[in-house]
DNA sequence: AGCACGCCGACT
DNA sequence: GTCGGCGTGCTC
């Protein structure tokens, strides 16, 4: 008898740990990391668990061990070092075991809700010959009684392997029947044969061969390489955009096929376009696996089994293939690792840098971080050492940096110009599709205007369950909330004040295509935003009719500023650069910084045209984030920024932590908010106390509401604590846990660590 | 999470 | 006297 200490996957503090079951291995054999069934409670419930231990001695006494009902899949699905990257999480993120074990595994897997796709593949029965079969078949005076079973008979013998009803249609017309006729007779056996969905199945793939590396890239590449022979280090390669990031990328890939290992790509969900997995399956070809949110369950599930089962060397795939079971995994590499899709927004609420980083540690592996606007945070760790710093100064093929141009909107109302587009934007607009080349306008507000309010009392319409104006939506004629989707026809009065003066204010994807029809009527027009890109090919749709010229101007949200290679667009515009800016938390200077950067980096990358143009119209064109990202100035940027973070003590020269309180009375919600509050002062005052240390280390501590303070009907509100980094914070961080995981609060959402965003 | 056990009020 | 409320505690 051994016995299996399972976690069963229920999402209960209680339950979060291991119980040990028993199992005959003569009879069962059960592998750590499978999944299995087990009976559990008093009821004895059948319920699915994992095997995280195995051991020949039973530990517990005093408890009736219960005997595993069966395994759920016939292989382990977790590998060891999943095993203990989930224990890694939990102390991490504060999260349960099961909810970090749940992220590793399709969702599909569990409740055993998903089925293989099999398909009927027949076979000449062993021991028969065609000669065999071509007697049999033949009527005494030599005349052939089934023509069709005879074909059948001898294409199966000419293929020598098992085939499908379809394939045998293939060749001979409705075969179907005269194949069930053989089966009847024994003549033919019948298999089922499992099938793998290929999502990509229609994708015409181009086979590409690797690039001559500039000199720049080879001395990155050498790095990686120098790495991956160590079996460990982290590199930041920064790169200013086109500057051929993915071909180092796709070369050290490469180095870790051909000695064997095996690799993962993450890129941002918004450009896991098909365009990017032709690229990785033309240079890697059948062995690359692709994962993220667009797929079917059937294609997902699939997917994941084929890297499980070691049919696949390369995961492309968004935030959560950082987890893709490979078994020989040597290297991770994150491309623009500073986008916040890599946050998760729901429990556990990890970070795929932190995740690759900690995984990379625990096989072996390399991480590549690549970005043309590393996060500040990781520049730093850069600049101290904990990462190797990799930059390409030049891009690829030569060509120029864009021009950027600063507007000032505030210059351009006093000339009296009150439209959305600065007449330089306007004049840009007009050479460019003179000479036949394209723009982009980017303006980071989807729908028609920002707010919609009453000119005669200044009521501001607003959603019922959040607390966020109403957008409107001037194709549909509604108001929308952003963040529930409540919406509304827009009322022909106030409802305050019943005047019938209504105004939208502000400025979305909507009004600038508008606009840009009332200026250029002869102009054709794309619109790509969360609005048109709704349906599952929409992104892909739209981006191809503005590569094969169908319209001349595509104006979006952030969608448009990632990853767009067109090498006809030769102007880019940004509507308003500010709305960014104004968000009250620490990062939006660095957020605005990157999204201009990133923007600007669409223009210009045809080296047969001049470097191309970017209009950066904005309200305050003297901010460093602005300035910074119109003179291509990273490194500028940065120092600029950290000057401004370690003056206010901002992360990364402190530590927020942000606790999250959720529910429907808001009193109650904030009596508790402040009970914690005061409860944890007194934890956190007594750890510096007991460690001799400046009360001063607590550097800021509030329960406020929200800024959303109401979302989908939910009232929100939070408790900042802003934390001196010093050898106690660990320790601090560590009491306020204790106290959290001793004092329970249903409403306590989540806790984070320097959260991305603070609404 | 789900189920049993247990200790209080309302009922035939 | 019993039925059922849901607070508390345990599940290998």
């Amino acid at each position: 008898m051994l016995y299996a200490k399972v976690l069963v996957d229920i999402a209960n503090t209680n339950v979060d740990k291991l119980f040990t079951y028993c199992f005959d291995n003569e009879e069962l054999s059960v592998l750590r990391g499978q999944r299995v069934l087990v009976p559990f409670g008093a009821g004895n419930k059948k319920i699915e668990g994992y095997v995280l231990e195995i051991t020949d001695e039973c530990e517990v006494s005093n408890v009736q061990i219960k005997r595993i009902i069966k395994t759920l899949e016939p292989y382990a699905v977790l590998k060891n070092d999943q095993i203990e990257l989930a224990y890694w999480m939990k102390e991490r993120y504060k999260c349960l075991l099961s909810m970090a074990l749940r992220v590793m595994i399709p969702a599909q897997l569990r409740g055993g809700r998903i089925k293989e796709k099999t398909e009927a593949l027949v076979m000449l029965k062993e021991g028969i010959t065609v000669d065999d079969v071509k007697a049999s078949l033949m009527s005494k005076n030599g005349a052939v009684k089934s023509p069709k079973q005879l074909e059948i008979i001898e294409l199966l013998a000419q293929v020598n392997s098992k085939m499908s009803v379809k394939d045998i249609c293939a060749f001979i017309p409705n075969a179907s029947a005269a194949v069930n006729a053989l089966l009847k007779k024994g003549i033919l056996v019948k298999s089922d044969h499992v099938l793998f969905r290929d999502p990509y199945a229609d994708i015409n793939i181009i086979s590409t061969k690797p690039l001559m590396l500039l000199e720049e890239q080879q001395s990155a590449f050498d790095a990686i390489c120098d790495g991956l022979d160590k079996k460990s280090g982290v590199f930041l390669l920064h790169g200013v955009t086109g500057s051929g990031k993915t071909e180092v990328y796709m070369q050290a890939i490469a180095k870790v096929i051909g000695e064997g290992g095996q690799a993962i790509l993450l890129v941002p969900e918004i450009s896991l376009t098909p365009q990017t997995v032709e690229r990785i399956k033309g240079r890697f070809g059948e062995r690359v696996a692709v994962l993220h949110s667009r797929l079917s369950h059937g294609e997902r599930y699939d997917e994941w089994r084929r890297i499980l089962l070691d049919k696949a060397d390369v995961v492309v795939g968004a935030r959560s293939a950082v987890f893709a079971p490979l078994q020989r995994l040597r290297l991770i590499v994150i491309d623009e690792e500073h986008e916040s899709s890599y946050s998760s927004e729901h429990s556990p609420r990890y970070s795929a840098n932190e995740i690759a980083i900690r995984r990379a540690k625990l096989t072996g592996s390399v991480v590549v971080l690549g970005s043309a606007t590393p996060k500040i945070e990781s520049y730093m760790k850069a600049k101290m050492g904990k990462y190797t710093l990799l930059t390409l100064k030049n891009r690829a093929n030569a060509h120029k940096m864009p021009n950027v141009e600063i507007v000032d909107m505030r210059e351009e109302f006093q000339n009296g110009n009150n439209s959305i587009f600065s007449t330089k934007l306007v004049n840009s607009l007009t050479d460019c599709f003179n000479k036949g080349e394209q723009a982009i306008l980017f303006i980071n507000r989807r729908g028609y205007s920002t707010f919609v309010s009453c000119r005669s009392c200044g009521y501001v319409f607003k959603c019922p369950n959040c607390d966020v104006s109403l957008v409107y939506h001037k194709y549909s004629n509604r108001l929308k909330c952003h963040y529930c989707g409540h919406s509304e026809p827009l009322p022909k009065k106030c409802p305050e004040c019943s005047s019938p003066y209504i105004k939208s204010f502000g400025v979305g994807t909507q009004q600038v295509e508008e606009q840009v029809k009332l200026l250029f009527p002869e102009i054709k027009t794309l619109r790509m935003d969360m609005d048109t890109t709704r349906t599952k090919n929409a992104h892909y749709e739209i981006l191809n009719k503005f590569y094969n010229g169908e319209a001349q101007v595509l104006i979006g949200t952030q969608m448009v500023a990632k990853g767009l290679d067109i090498k006809n667009v030769t102007l880019v515009g940004v509507i308003a650069a500010d709305a960014s800016l104004f968000h009250s938390d620490y990062r939006s200077a660095e957020r605005t910084f990157q999204l201009l950067t990133q923007v600007a980096g669409r223009a210009g990358r045809d080296s047969e045209k001049s470097g191309g143009e970017v209009v950066i119209q904005t309200y305050c064109p003297d901010h460093s984030a602005i300035i910074s990202a119109s003179n291509h100035d990273y490194e500028g940027f940065y120092a600029k920024e950290t000057a401004i973070r370690r003056s206010s003590m901002f992360p990364p020269y402190s530590l927020f932590l942000r606790l999250l309180f959720v529910g429907e009375n808001e009193e109650e919600l904030s009596a508790k908010s402040e009970k914690y509050l005061v409860a944890l002062e007194k934890v956190i005052k007594n750890v510096l106390a007991s460690q001799e240390a400046n009360e001063a280390e607590l550097m800021l501590m509030y329960s406020a509401p929200a800024p959303i303070k109401k979302r989908e009907g939910l009232y929100r509100y939070v408790i900042m604590i802003k934390l001196a980094r010093t050898k106690n914070t660990a320790q601090v961080l560590n009491a306020v846990y204790e106290y959290l995981e001793e004092h329970p609060c249903e409403l306590l959402l989540s806790s984070e660590i320097n959260p991305n965003d603070m609404i």
